[in-house]
DNA sequence: ACATTATATGTAATCGGTTACAAGTATAAT
DNA sequence: ATTATACTTGTAACCGATTACATATAATGT
């Protein structure tokens, strides 16, 4: 591979000369153009590592994120991996389901230089990760995820409000015992979706803890959530799932218990992933402004890597209800 | 940050002896030991940049994906990506969806130096592109694509059966008249089954053009072809649909058009994706053997970097029926 | 014409590691 | 005791860029 000597032989100027045109330094108009034209000759191409190296700066994200599990994920990697790009950063994946090893890992050797800056989501980060991630001394944006002692910006959603929005919709198709299969019972996101679902129920008159059941956003949970709330309330006439996955999974349960979606049965999932829309019914959905999120997240994070900008900032996105035919009546 | 000459003084030995110790290289057991403590009291981590640059080695995959539009990408790159951490590699990520020109930048710079290898599957991978990779002279591995020319080892399944296997299943379940919605003309995975399609049924003698449409390999695509099947031939019972996504897309126009699955119209799909067990009836499929070829992919690669082994290899992998509810008759 | 300033380029140190080679020390062999 | 051999360690070059500083040249002012 031809270096940046070869090209200085050839041209016949120093390194420093054609380090110079490589970036965009005063040089005369007439020595840029030579010697461009012999990078150009001989293919030359920077080496980014040597790059790195000297200007300390990898131009690359680490993306820490539960990637499979939940389609979500892989759509807001995706718009955060674009964004980037755009932008002149690479991204390194870690993807996290289910791996706590392989998570502590990775995020001990963050801060071995390959990164600039890190976006993470993944619930598995326990209280030992979020320390090293902060010791490492490099910019981190959390995404998804609430952090409560404000150590990293971040960018969310309004959990709360989503929750709200779904249970008002349930109420004004005229549901009248309404049910919710919530997330986690450690995911602030899954306990902030319950709040809203929660104070609106309150407001009108109809809270009743046996309305709720476990999902763990996933879809057999919903399924089983799903089960059990049929058996506590047979006359349950409408369903808040967390995410769209226990929707999904409630559904199941509803063809099972032979409860026709939605006259018997509606349901109101929360995220937006395609397969809300591919569900026969379709499902009603909160969706998540997947885009803009991702587009945040990376732009914090590189203002936080050029700016070396310590401030912390917490983005907190709207979510707004996309009406289904799960939630047709 | 501590570098390595740091380690040195305070360890009182040279900056050889603390790399020697790094990479397990002969030094006195005390030394070791002694170099190690230090290390480990000045919380000392390698810079991964410097190493790189000396060793002419990143150890890094990129990985050149369509990763949002099909679920099966997401989790064929999850299995790439934990093979590989296994292994001691990072993978970059570039996705591709519907962005040519994104890829033709991320493929410009793939020779920059800053990844070993290259795993890709984009169908959006033009000539130019293939090209350009060629002449990189990065070890590269194609996957879920074949590659006429063997100028790259690739991993691929083995479509024509998979096809076959469907077409069979629904001729043994009891169908008269087996469509067909096949992928882009372009892609050759696609052309693969849907010729193992064909031989079956020409060998069942019942082959006819107009029972294939194009189904694009999405979800609209498979429904507008399912459409035109109706149209063209009322009496079909039986479609083998080329991907998971399309057959999603066939069930909703049999919803649309009062076709009970899987009496009326049985339907197998392609991939194995988790929806197909989530779509109520569950859809029989042909299930592709995802970790494997992720494995695959990344110990492939690995060889080729790391031997210096210019030998192509093509790995076909066999792939599977799984019945659910959708040929359940 | 000469001093001053701006512009263009080169020299060499640097980023943080690895490693070929040299040199020193300990152990075995004669 | 002396030489050969194995084992450890150090010195310094190197990977391929960037950049502070020095220097040379051109442009401007008086």
């Amino acid at each position: 591979m031809v270096n940046i000597r070869d090209v200085s032989k050839k041209a016949g100027v120093s390194v420093a000369t054609v380090s110079r045109v490589l970036n965009n330094k005063d040089v005369k108009k007439e020595t840029f153009e030579h010697v461009m034209s012999v990078m150009e000759e001989m293919k030359y191409k920077p080496n980014s590592v040597a790059r790195s190296l000297s200007k300390k700066q990898t131009n690359t994200i680490a993306l820490i994120f539960p990637v499979v599990s939940n389609p979500f994920f892989p759509k807001l990697a995706s718009s955060i991996e674009n964004e980037a790009h755009e932008k002149g950063y690479k991204v390194i994946l870690c993807n996290t389901d289910d791996n706590p090893e392989k998570l502590r890992n990775f995020i001990d050797s963050i801060n071995d230089g390959f990164a600039d800056g890190v976006i993470f989501s993944s619930h598995l980060l326990d209280e030992a990760g979020l320390n090293t991630l902060k010791n490492s001394g490099i910019p981190v944006v959390s995404i998804d995820r609430n952090n409560f002692n404000n150590e990293f910006s971040s960018i969310s959603v309004n959990n709360k409000m989503g929750g709200g929005l779904a249970t008002e919709h349930l109420i004004e198709i005229g549901c009248k015992k309404i049910g919710h299969l919530r997330g986690p019972e450690d995911e602030i996101t899954a306990t902030n979706r319950y709040w809203g679902y929660r104070s609106v129920l309150k407001e009108n008159g109809g809270m009743d803890p046996s309305l709720v059941a476990l999902g763990y956003y996933t879809v057999e949970g919903g399924y089983q959530g799903m089960k059990e709330l049929f058996i506590r309330h047979p006359d349950i006439d409408g369903v808040f799932a967390a995410n769209d996955l226990t929707a999904i999974g409630a559904m199941k349960a509803a063809y099972e218990w032979n409860r026709k979606i939605p006259d018997d049965l509606s349901i109101v999932g929360f995220d937006g992933i395609d397969m809300v829309r591919y569900m026969i019914p379709s499902i009603t959905t909160i969706q998540q402004p997947i885009n803009e999120m991702g587009k945040l997240a990376v732009n914090e994070l590189i203002r936080k890597i050029e700016e070396e900008d310590e401030e912390i900032n917490n983005y907190e996105l709207d979510v707004r209800l996309i009406q289904n035919d799960s939630t047709l009546r």
